[in-house]
DNA sequence: AAAATAGTTTCCTAATCGGGAAACAATTAA
DNA sequence: TTAATTGTTTCCCGATTAGGAAACTATTTT
């Protein structure tokens, strides 16, 4: 329950340079840098790693598990707010980081 | 037009410490690390430093200004989908960073 | 294989976003 | 101050998400 490194982000722009060393105390936490197409798999991923069903998950959040379903598959669509509730749920902040692409010059 | 560092994120969580010395070829892209609850306001700043009014942006986007007032304003409330379209308008990459927090030792 | 568990999809309704249009407010420039 | 520009809000409608319910399809377990 605390040794579980299944860290299984197979997922192309996933860079998994991080993933501490399940060692090294000081990052306990995952980090992964994803693009939007990934954030749905990257949410089923999180679920996956906290040992919850999408209907234990859905409780969590008070919904049930076809919205779980539906978010996991078709995150593009869903609302900031909604997302946000099923990683909050899931113990897990969800930062941004803009990179602006370097029009001219 | 180039010495120009109105860098007037005021926000808690941004840490100003990338915006590439506008010297440094290495990295003309600036990022920043955002919660959510300021992507609405980081939409704004990158507007403002690409120098675009909201009519402007929403051209590039193809909707009205009301709906970039609406967007900034609102993000939460917004859906992916959405978002992204202005930051692709505003050629910024958007990616996100989970943290998964360590909830049991 | 059959049963149990897990995930997906469809059906339906209510709520609300996306979007234009336009009025209104606030800021900036003359 | 007045005018021009920029940003916000409201009104409206069509499209679609959120959500439950439930059927259906895997997948796993016994």
């Amino acid at each position: 329950m605390k040794n579980k490194p299944l860290q299984q982000f197979s997922l192309e722009e996933i860079t998994d340079k991080y993933i501490g060393k399940k060692g090294s105390e000081k990052r306990d936490a995952f980090e992964n840098e994803l693009r939007l197409d990934l954030l749905g798999e990257a949410l089923k991923q999180t679920r996956i790693k906290q040992k919850l069903t999408q209907a234990e998950l859905g409780k969590l959040v008070g919904v049930q598990k076809s919205q779980i379903s539906k978010l996991e598959n078709n995150v593009k669509d869903a609302r900031f707010e909604t997302v946000l509730k099923v990683f909050k749920a899931l113990n897990t902040r969800i930062t941004f980081k803009l990179e602006l692409e370097e029009t001219t010059s």
